[in-house]
DNA sequence: ACTATTATAGATATTTTTATCTATTTTTAT
DNA sequence: ATAAAAATAGATAAAAATATCTATAATAGT
């Protein structure tokens, strides 16, 4: 449904989202809160302040932190930033060209379920993750 | 958000579905017309027969076809029959005991995709495919 | 009976995803 | 200035998903 990546980076800013506002995590403690492989996350969360998702501070004390508001964090964002983005032509029948004036035999049935994902893909921040837990 | 497989699946049944009541297709008609490798589609052509949601027929004028009734094949079994069913129970906070009366940060808004995913799949029928394509 | 055609089974290969390792750079605190 | 703690970059490794290959079994038509 969602990548391993993708769940990581999700995972990750969650966390990031439900401390105090700008506290600094560094990637090992982070690691540990949410058994992330260390190494591997290291890399997301580079992906995350490149998309200006996150910030990064280097040296003793530094770590990751959101300096954004959550309300403008989508889940979408998060998922784009580690390069999960869906194709938006892709044809699950398998069509060279395949969109509603001609529309191949699964056109409208798969629509319908990324209807609902990008609904709630765009829908949900972390602004919604982190009132749903206070 | 659906694997190469399970989508690969969909897309072959479907095209069964299409064919007139109990029409057999040979793998490698199916390949051609689906553009699913073909040796690949073979596989997973025996995993529908062996979740019996297909027949297969050796021999010269053989190939596979649908016996079952349109409207008892679900999206949900298709993507169950090449190992896709997702793991009820995984966390996606990483919790190893995740559940509604003790919910990780992420439990309520993933189950909002779960629950859009399961009504999808569940819901889309063969049948359906085939109503909206005729 | 024989031949050609098809599915089936299992082994192997390739590609992609996930994960790790090593070295370098930046920065804080002493 | 130096040492320690952190991010960053890039190379490498392991695992999983996708795809192919080879051989065998079944069956229809001749």
């Amino acid at each position: 449904m969602i990548s391993q990546t993708a769940e990581y980076a999700i995972r990750a800013i969650t966390y990031l989202a439900l401390l105090p506002k700008e506290k600094v995590s560094s990637a090992s403690v982070i690691s540990k809160s949410t058994k992330i492989p260390t190494a591997y996350l290291s890399k997301i969360l580079r992906q995350l302040v490149n998309a200006d998702l996150l910030k990064a501070q280097k040296g003793p004390k530094g770590g990751f932190y959101i300096e954004k508001p959550l309300n403008e964090i989508t889940i979408l964002s998060v998922v784009q930033a580690v390069g999960y983005e869906m194709d938006e032509n892709h044809c699950a029948f398998g069509w060279d060209k395949c969109n509603s004036v001609k529309p191949c035999p699964l056109h409208n049935s798969y629509n319908k379920l990324k209807a609902s994902y990008y609904k709630w893909a765009e829908g949900t921040t972390l602004s919604h993750i982190k009132k749903s837990n206070q």
